[in-house]
DNA sequence: CAAGTGACGTAGA
DNA sequence: GTCTACGCCACTT
């Protein structure tokens, strides 16, 4: 596996602290591609499920705290993990102003 | 090497 | 507030 940006990708979202969350682009940033959330959010699309139950990629969510209709095994299912992570949500979204970094 | 794709992001209407 | 269009990067074929 040369990809290498994607392990980066898995390791960042690994070190999502529980309760918080965190956007692509944010993470995109952090590996040093502020315009990298779709290679971001990409990695995560082939994340392997050996990897799902390790990376807690639905502590993964777009801009503003929205969930995408394509996240991995449903966005329901990802709402429902965040709510049981003690995440707050704002309607469809999650409440960006509480766990996200976005101040 | 070139083209296509994709859990995105921002800007404009 | 919602939808559309373009641009960005990385990976596959």
């Amino acid at each position: 596996m040369k990809a290498g940006f994607f392990e980066r990708v898995y390791d960042a979202v690994r070190a999502i602290p529980k309760g918080r969350v965190l956007t692509y682009g944010q993470i995109a940033r952090l590996l040093g591609t502020p315009r990298g959330a779709r290679a971001v959010g990409w990695a995560l699309r082939v994340l392997p499920k050996k990897l799902s139950h390790s990376v807690p990629w639905h502590r993964v969510v777009g801009a503003g705290g929205r969930i995408s209709p394509r996240a991995g095994f449903g966005p329901l299912v990802q709402k429902k993990r965040l709510r049981a992570e003690g995440v707050r949500f704002r309607g469809e979204k999650v409440d960006v102003g509480r766990h996200g970094v976005a101040t």
